[in-house]
DNA sequence: GACAAAATTTTACAATTGTTAAAAAATAGA
DNA sequence: TCTATTTTTTAACAATTGTAAAATTTTGTC
């Protein structure tokens, strides 16, 4: 559980927490394919991605819509489920077979309320998540496609390889059409 | 301080904690278009606004670019600067005169590491700006500029009436004659 | 290796948005 | 109130991106 780990302590936890919450979570495997999220849910789950990718979207009209795409190291949850205790408006898909570390909410927050190192763990997860989407937020309101594509390239040249074109452009907020065109073109 | 106590109430703050908190709040007062914070430097405090508005927004090449406009009981601060002790990519322009609440960091990383509550107020804070950004974030993906400016219209009259159009197209991610064409299209 | 299915690229055309510049309207000061 | 300045709108044209459909390439399976 070695990427699980480097996530959960790069968060700032010390090793004597890090005991302390390991023996709560649960390994779990799933197929490609699999919807771990559906969109409506109340989802009472918080997985590490120990190794796999997956990615979460939504629907405008009936077109998929991605809006994050996540691999090893990164963590999965609903933040209406989690956050608010409302139903999610993520659909989070297994784009490889994946080992997943399972952890109920509840578990959480039982700890968030009774372990000052855990709610500060908890607030430092949620300032980090923070901080990385409003850079991609901003990035989003003045780039290019060309540019955001050239981002992507050097943010993530893992999950370029791993993933089909057709998600990433989706993911970037174009057509896969203009996908093809920007990689054309920058050959 | 109405709007500021407000604020904090609403991410969970028991009022014996508010308690706490008030005394190290300082009022300050500034000028419309006053400089609050600037891109590059470390910024030691954090604001709550009771009253004014306020625009964040970073350069592309030598046009500037909004990335959030807030007013009364939004909160202001830094992300870099607070959450990891860097510069910050921030800078915040007051666009009304302005009344705000002013703590220094270093007193609200003390609350956070020393009491349970306020560290789980902090994260509730994070927590609470990371689902507001990615629902922009999600919105922005996949709407027409016509559609991101009617949501505009809906979550935020009263900024509406008291920005500039031309700041408001920068925040959508627009040019403004895109914007007037818009206006135009649905009076 | 051959076939079927899925993914990607290409083409042609349409729609949206940006840029530049000018006109009109609104606002602020004297 | 009048002028100067700023903001907003409009116009003309160019560039970017989207859509739909076809062609090509890749992948998976027998």
């Amino acid at each position: 559980m070695e990427n699980t780990i480097k996530k959960i302590l790069a968060l700032g936890l010390r090793e004597e927490s890090l005991a302390k919450l390991l023996p709560l979570l649960e390994k779990v495997t799933f197929q490609k394919g699999h919807m771990l999220f559906k969109a409506g849910r109340i989802e009472r789950s918080v997985y590490f991605i120990e190794q796999g990718i997956a990615r979460a979207f939504c629907y405008k009209e009936d077109k998929e819509i991605n809006f994050w795409i996540g691999s090893e190291s990164n963590i999965l949850l609903s933040y209406n489920s989690f956050f608010l205790n409302k139903a999610g408006y993520e659909n989070i898909e297994l784009l490889e077979n994946a080992v997943l570390y399972k952890v109920s909410d509840s578990v959480l927050m039982d700890l968030y309320q009774t372990d000052l190192e855990f709610a500060n763990w908890g607030r430092k997860l949620a300032e980090s998540e923070l901080i990385k989407l409003e850079e991609s937020f901003i990035s989003r309101q003045f780039k290019t496609a060309k540019e955001c594509y050239e981002d992507f390239i050097r943010s993530s040249p893992d999950i370029l390889q791993r993933v089909q074109l057709g998600h990433i452009a989706s993911y970037l907020g174009i057509s896969q059409v203009t996908l093809s065109r920007i990689r054309a073109e920058i050959k």
